[in-house]
DNA sequence: CAGTTTATTGTCATTTGTGACAATTTATAC
DNA sequence: GTATAAATTGTCACAAATGACAATAAACTG
């Protein structure tokens, strides 16, 4: 009856390009143009795919924490036979998964940082966090019964604390041996529920 | 010879006025007007005596890197004799230091996070992060001397962590809960020294 | 007093980001 | 071909932020 939509497709690379310009500029610094630019849609189907700038910044927050979670739950999986000590860190830290968690990084951060002018943000990624707590929290539970609840879920809360605010501090020219350092943490707050 | 300079003095109003700014809005949300109204200085003036908004920037860094210097020295200094097992938990979240710590945080995490955009608040950014970590590292080596230094420095290195991360993360809806395992999960790192 | 330096106010041009909308083109169904 | 709904392009006005600068007022020295 008529053209055919490709307004979900666009949608998701809009949001693709979002990402990728956070990741280099900052939530706040990215403007429509650069989104525009970074996607090779004009700014004018931006605006006429995924709306208004707030519209846009809910959006790729759905989109974000959707990833996450997806990644996050497959890396999970992929990983639940290796019983070694450094698991979680392989889990976080690999190289090459499915979907790409280092490519996302920046922008959850972002995200996170930018959440308190954001209503639908905040409770979208509060969401995104206390599922992330909750899985983990019930993957250590299983690793280590002898360990409480509190406990597990304590470690789980210090290893996403970790993991996410170090890449805040991706901006800082900081010593490689502080960068090998963070695994190495992640498995030391591990241990302490043995 | 000629009228006495006040540009100190307003200098340092101007820096106030922007952390509080940057608590409320954001860095890159705070315009110079912002400022101005926020610091009871006009925009114009604020130009005179702090320059540009890179100047600006640069100075915000500064400002917040010595105050945490100084915060945190006068802290550690106060608290050296208290050997309880959450004494680094009380001086990180204590409620009235000299200066203040948690209206200073979320400046300093933002300019943490916007460093990869601004050279010169890198470079500060990083210097005030490694005095974070040497200092305590050498307090914890003191007070656990069975202890590593590498452990040690791991240990210093996820506190840091934990507790700025936290400070990002303060517009998400979080329960009460998580709030309190954030102090125990400190203490839980710091056990592992013994 | 005169002279000098700084504080202070006010205005203007430019740039940038944004929202709105009209006009045109394209792809499908009938 | 015709109708329809979507894609696509282009333009305009408006607001906000910034940088620059001129002009005036104030405080000090000698």
């Amino acid at each position: 009856m008529s053209r055919p939509s490709v307004k979900a497709e666009k949608k998701t690379a809009i949001m693709a390009a979002f990402v990728r310009c956070i990741a280099n500029r900052g939530l706040d610094a990215t403007s429509l143009d650069d989104i525009a630019q970074e996607s090779g849609i004009s700014r004018s189907l931006v605006r006429h795919f995924a709306g208004n700038r707030e519209d846009l910044v809910n959006q790729v927050a759905d989109y974000v924490a959707y990833e996450f979670e997806t990644i996050w739950r497959h890396q999970a999986r992929a990983h639940r036979d290796d019983s070694s000590d450094d698991w979680l860190a392989t889990v976080l830290f690999s190289a090459d998964p499915a979907g790409d968690y280092q490519a996302m990084l920046p922008a959850f951060y972002a995200l996170l940082s930018a959440a308190h002018r954001y209503p639908r943000v905040s409770e979208r990624m509060t969401q995104c966090f206390e599922i992330y707590v909750a899985d983990l929290t019930e993957e250590l539970q299983q690793r280590h019964p002898k360990a409480g609840l509190d406990a597990c879920e304590q470690v789980a809360l210090g290893v996403i604390c970790i993991y996410f605010a170090w890449d805040g501090f991706r901006g800082l020219a900081l010593a490689q041996s502080m960068q090998h350092n963070n695994q190495k943490l992640i498995t030391r707050l591990l241990a302490t529920l043995n």
